[in-house]
DNA sequence: GAATGTGAAGGTTTTCACAGCA
DNA sequence: TGCTGTGAAAACCTTCACATTC
C-alpha cells in the first residue's frame, strides 16, 4: 500500500468530488468513468487509475455509485470534517475570502481573523473580531487552528510565516506573491493568480491560430 | 523550432520573471541558475532546461544577466505590453480583483466591469462605470477587450462565456468553480481556491508524520 | 574555475488495451 | 454487453553529466 499519490491526481479528486455533488443533484445513482470524464474534459482511463489507487469503488458494467463514491473522495480528500482555519491580512483579497462561500461548502471554516492595522483591529467581519497580529501565537494555539491562510502583502509575509509554523500549524495556504520557506513538516501552497492571467497571455501571443499551419 | 512548451515550464516563467524583479531591485547584475534555483525551490537544471527552449541568454562562467533576461521573459510570456480586461461579476472576488495591485504591474489592465445587479449597475469601481451584462457583448467588442475574467456565481457562468466568446474574446480565467465548455480555439483557465485547500487537507490527513515510518 | 546549454538517462504520469466481472 | 481495474506501453517531464564557452 501506500503509493506516492501525484498532486495532479490529488487536484483531479477535487473535480471529481465537485462533478458528483452535481451529478448527486440530478438524482444520478450511478455515473460511468466515461460521463465524469466528459463532464471534466479528461479521460475515462485517467478517472479509473486515480480512484483504483484508492480502492475499487466501481462495479463492473455499471459505473460508480454517485453518492457513494462522493462519500468516498470526500473522506480521501479529508473534506468530510471541519477544518479550523485563520486568515491573517483583511485586504482586498482577505476580505473577499473570509465571505467565500466555497470554502465553508467544503469544510473549511474561518474562525479568526489578523491584521496588523489598528482601525481593523476588533472590527467585525462576519461576526468575527479581527485580532491583534501582535497576539497570532497564543491565539492560534488557543483556537486550535490547523489551517492559515496568508493574504498579506509580500513584504511581511516571511515573518508571519515563521511565526504561524512555531504556533505548530502544518498547512499554510498563501496568497502573497512571494516564495515563502517553512520547514518540511509544513505543507504549504501557493495561490498565485497572476500566474493564469500570465499563461493566458503567454498563449495569446505564442499560439494564435494562423501560427498552426506551420510544422517543425 | 516551435516545440511545444509545457503549462508547468510557462507557470515557472511567472516565477523567474517574479524573482528576477527582486534580484534587480537589489541591484545584481548577473545571476546563475543555481542562485534563481535556491530563491525558487527549483533544480538548476530544471531552469536552465526551461530558458533554453527559448534561446540562450546566459553566459558560460558568469550567469544570466538579470535585467536582460526580466525583459526577455517579460517578452516571452507576453507581460511587456498592455493587455485588455474585462471583469464578470462584482461579488466578493470580483471587488478584490478589481483592486488587486498584482494584475496591473504585470500588464493586466481592468477597463471594463459587468454585472446582472441593478444597484451595482452604473456605480463606481476603481474609476469604473460598471455596466449592465445585458450589453456584454457589444462593449466588449467595442472596448476591443482581449481577457475576461468570470466571477459570477456557477449556475449563470457559461451562458456569459457563452457571450464572451461569441463577442471574439479568446483569453478567459473563470473563478466560477464549474467546469466550463469553449470552442478549441479559446483559452481557458480555471481558478479554483478551494483546490489548493482540498491539497492541504488532504495532505494533513494522509501524510502526518507518523506515517513515514512505515514502507511498502 | 565557473556556469551555461544540451543530449541522454531516469523517473513520473498518462494512455492503451484487455482480462475479468456484473 | 458494458464498464471497471490494471499491467504494459507510450508520452511526457526532470535530472544527470559533461562538453563548451567565457
Amino acid at each position: 500500500m501506500k503509493k506516492k499519490i501525484s498532486d495532479s491526481s490529488i487536484h483531479r479528486l477535487s473535480l471529481y468530488f465537485r462533478a458528483l455533488s452535481l451529478f448527486e443533484m440530478e438524482n444520478y445513482e450511478t455515473v460511468s468513468s466515461k460521463e465524469l470524464a466528459k463532464h471534466e474534459k479528461l479521460t475515462p482511463a485517467q478517472i479509473r487509475k486515480d480512484l483504483s489507487s484508492f480502492g475499487s469503488f466501481g462495479t463492473r458494467g455499471l459505473g460508480y455509485p454517485v453518492h457513494e463514491l462522493k462519500n468516498k473522495i470526500a473522506s480521501i480528500l479529508g473534506i468530510d470534517r471541519s477544518w479550523r482555519v485563520a486568515l491573517v491580512g483583511i485586504g482586498n483579497i482577505g476580505s473577499a475570502l473570509v465571505s467565500y462561500k466555497e470554502f465553508m461548502k467544503h469544510g473549511f471554516q474561518i474562525i479568526k481573523l489578523f491584521d496588523n492595522d489598528q482601525r481593523k483591529i476588533g472590527s467585525n467581519h462576519k461576526g468575527i473580531i479581527v485580532s491583534d497580529i501582535k497576539n497570532i501565537q497564543q491565539e492560534l494555539k488557543e483556537s486550535n487552528i490547523q489551517i492559515v491562510i496568508i493574504s498579506v502583502p509580500a513584504t511581511v509575509a516571511q515573518n508571519i510565516v515563521d511565526d504561524v509554523v512555531e504556533a505548530g500549524v502544518k498547512a499554510i495556504l498563501n496568497f502573497a506573491p512571494i516564495n515563502l520557506r517553512v520547514p518540511d513538516d509544513v505543507i504549504l501552497r501557493n495561490e498565485n493568480m497572476s500566474m493564469e492571467l500570465e499563461y493566458l497571455s503567454f498563449n495569446l501571443v505564442n499560439y494564435s491560430q494562423e501560427d498552426d499551419i506551420e510544422e517543425v
